[in-house]
DNA sequence: CAGCATCCTTTGCGATACTG
DNA sequence: CAGTATCGCAAAGGATGCTG
């Protein structure tokens, strides 16, 4: 369990995503999804974009959040490079979670999506109760 | 099994995700999660944006599908709104599918998100070799 | 061709208990 | 405080067989 070679389901062992031979869309799809398509990467991206936390701040504003899942998502953004771990040797512990530059990147490309979610909101809800009337009276 | 409230798991029953209460920044996330963050949804997304498919077609394109998940990952994406499925009555059947005037203006958004990950696939890479250097060599 | 139904495996995640 | 280790469940997804 030392080295990444044994699958752990739970320790801090992250292993490489997807790997993809090709170099096709699909792949780089796969790539961005291996990173940001959980429960809680972008949300907590998004939260380190107003600035650095410590773990316990990050798990408070979640709150949902198991302190396992937090853990591991942290470590997942690390490994890639997007958030910095910074550990003060203070009793108690004290780290801190902030972006990278490379992180502060992706923020402005997710926030594209996110502002497009807010402003097609009620035409997709439209959409949704549509097709739910549509297949639910006939067919 | 007629209606919606019955719970199928794999019959072609596209339950209302997250319905989210507040409205958060975390409830945008979630919701945006819910639409795209499975294995295929992009993916169809993007092939379906340079023009209409016939369902064997995305098949063929995707081929590691299968058609389970070709067929609730296009509900899924009509239902929201997001593509239209055409149904020819002819025989043997023919059906089409295309985005949206709304599946086009989120694959604007989805392609800011494939143009950054091309351009930085190496720095991640990068980052993910020296996390890994550092806790294998030492700690 | 374009699905639907069923079974089964895999993965993600939460709950809980313990530690430096 | 900031984790780590283990357990167990539920949801996602794959394989296969059948149908209009």
């Amino acid at each position: 369990m030392e080295d990444g070679t044994t699958k752990s389901a739970t320790h801090i062992d992250v292993p490489d995503p997807g790997s993809c031979v090709r170099d096709t869309t699909s792949c780089e799809i796969r790539d961005l999804l291996d990173r940001l398509a959980d429960k809680w990467s972008l949300l907590v991206i998004e939260l380190l974009g107003s600035g650095t936390r410590r773990f316990t701040e990050l798990h408070r504003e979640i709150d949902e959040i198991s302190q396992r899942m937090l853990t591991l998502t942290l470590r997942h953004l690390e490994r890639d490079g997007l958030v910095t771990r910074t550990v003060y040797p203070v009793v108690p512990p004290r780290v801190d979670y902030a972006l990278t530059d490379l992180g502060r990147g992706l923020l402005v490309a997710i926030e594209g999506l996110v502002t497009w979610t807010r402003a097609h909101r009620d035409e997709i809800a439209a959409a949704r109760s549509g097709y739910d009337a549509r297949r639910s009276s006939s067919g």
